[in-house]
RNA sequence: GGCGCUAUCGUCAAGUGGUUAAGACACCGCCCUUUCACGGCGGGUUCGUGGGUUCAAAUCCCGCUAGCGUCACCA
């Protein structure tokens, strides 16, 4: 059997969306398991469309999802150069060739000269898609498309035969929005007389509007790009291990993979036929997954530049906090801005029903903590816990009608990463005294 | 509009003629609880529609409908 080689093709626009990510991820895996090898080559074809740094950017962004080129513009191999616009030579040859051979002419108009493929009137042309089977469409369908532009560029329809080709490419993994052309492509093919590779069309990645309309993942969506996502606090393996189950499905339960899990499950027969709409609840729910399943200290490695200046001594014990409550690491910015500034005094927080919290039992309950606390010296986790513990006791309410006036107190939030007791460690004594002192007094003012 | 692709819970999906139609996310309820979170338990009229074929259809065939794609000197 033939060695396994894909390649991804990106036109060079810079940013690189979840979709596309999705296909070169699929051209890996395959590749990967099945020994063979992995390309990348750019189609850089449209001089319109020319983004500076866009090469950089795309193999940046493949480093960084762990997806790596065997052979690529610079991941060197011998069917280079892979990239299209520097191999303009090559398509004028076989453009001229097909037109010596009678399936292609030239064409004049204002633009200059181009060559169009001659397509056949009758018949039709029928392809076999690895997880589509069969399609078939009618050869008067198709228009007699341009090979090579008045500029000497090649056109997709025509670079891509001629490259897959010479660079000896397997299998072509890519969207389904080129089901329609690939008759034409299979036509070039018989035209040379190559053998055409196997052909896999992906069902596109979809985004749910507001309006629960559905369409194709795009901007209206919310992030579309991987690179946003990871600025949102996403582990660009997260996003891999997430974005490897929109539209494969390896026929076990098991959804979270290491990238050489999936490399060794990775079949073509769990690709799915139909589109999937991306879930962001979903990949909030692996992302957490992904933080539970790192020690603290790993995880404060990772939050490190989302949490920022804190107490080098505590910093490990904020982010065990944070840990089991964070989706994405970018929550965390605003889920601790109350460490270092307090919140303007609000009333109304103080109330709640289901723990029975008035703003006038708040000030019962927080001025005889205050004295509590001030006497508490050994300023730990266990003491403040104790004194609390026993104050709750000694008041015969419920914990949580504690807790409650405090938190708001010393934080100002009804949420916080971890509880009161928490909170007073990593504010320390003097922090935690004086808000609490505040409070009061607010409190006191507003009655 | 022509052509093509697709169609199982809100979402990802298993399923390849006979199942109580898995599992996960989300959602809802209850429990636990120091709020939130975590954890535990439980819940939900899901096979687009109409015809066939068959003893038997989510599975096979046809029509319809809907969504998407494509009809460029873009990729």
């Amino acid at each position: 059997m033939k060695k396994v080689r894909t390649r991804f093709a990106p036109s060079p626009t810079g940013y690189m969306h979840i979709g596309n990510l999705r296909t070169a991820l699929y051209a890996y895996l395959f590749a990967k398991h099945e020994g063979g090898d992995f390309i990348l080559r750019i189609e850089d074809t449209d001089r319109a469309r020319y983004v500076p740094d866009a090469v950089e950017f795309i193999e940046k962004t493949l480093a960084t999802a762990k997806i790596i080129p065997d052979e690529g513009p610079h991941h060197g191999g011998n069917f280079g150069p892979y990239v299209q616009s520097e191999r303009m030579e090559i398509y004028k040859k076989y453009a001229e060739q097909l037109v010596a051979d009678g399936h292609a002419y030239y064409e004049e108009s204002e633009n200059g000269v181009a060559i169009r493929q001659k397509m056949p009137k009758t018949g039709e042309t029928t392809f076999f898609d690895l997880i589509h089977g069969n399609i078939t469409i009618a050869n008067a369908e198709l228009e007699d498309q341009i090979l090579l532009k008045s500029d000497g560029l090649p056109t997709y329809n025509f670079a891509n035969v001629i490259d897959d080709h010479l660079m000896e490419v397997s299998h072509i993994i890519r969207g389904t929005e080129f089901i329609t052309s690939t008759p034409k492509h299979v036509l070039l093919y018989e035209f040379f007389g190559w053998e055409p590779p196997a052909f896999i069309h992906l069902a596109p990645v979809m985004g749910k509007a507001e309006d629960g309309t559905v369409s194709k993942l795009s901007k209206r969506h919310g992030a579309t790009s991987f690179n946003d996502l990871v600025e949102m606090g996403y582990l660009p393996e997260v996003i891999t291990n997430y974005v490897a189950l929109l539209g494969w499905n390896p026929k076990t339960n098991q959804e979270i993979f290491s990238m050489a899990e999936l490399i060794e499950k990775f079949s073509l027969d769990g690709l799915s036929k139909s589109p999937a709409v991306f879930d962001y609840n979903k990949l909030d729910w692996m992302s957490g997954e992904y933080f539970k399943a790192m020690t603290d200290e790993e995880f404060a490695a990772v939050a490190d530049k989302f949490i920022g200046e804190f107490d080098a001594a505590k910093k490990v014990y904020l982010a065990s906090l944070l840990k089991p409550r964070v989706a994405k690491l970018g929550e965390i910015p605003s889920a601790i801005k109350f460490l270092r500034e307090m919140p303007p005094f609000d009333a109304e927080l103080y109330v709640n029903k289901r723990n029975k919290v008035t703003v006038e039992k708040s000030a019962e309950i927080i001025a005889p903590v205050i004295e509590i606390l001030s006497g508490v010296e050994d300023w730990t986790f266990e003491a403040l816990h104790e004194k609390i513990s026993a104050f709750t006791e000694s008041s015969g309410v419920k914990t949580g009608t504690v807790m409650w006036p405090l938190r708001i107190a010393l934080s100002g939030q009804k949420v916080t990463p971890g509880g009161v007791v928490e909170i007073l460690y990593l504010l320390g004594r003097e922090t935690s005294l004086k808000r609490l002192a505040d409070a009061l007094a607010a409190l006191r003012k507003s009655l």
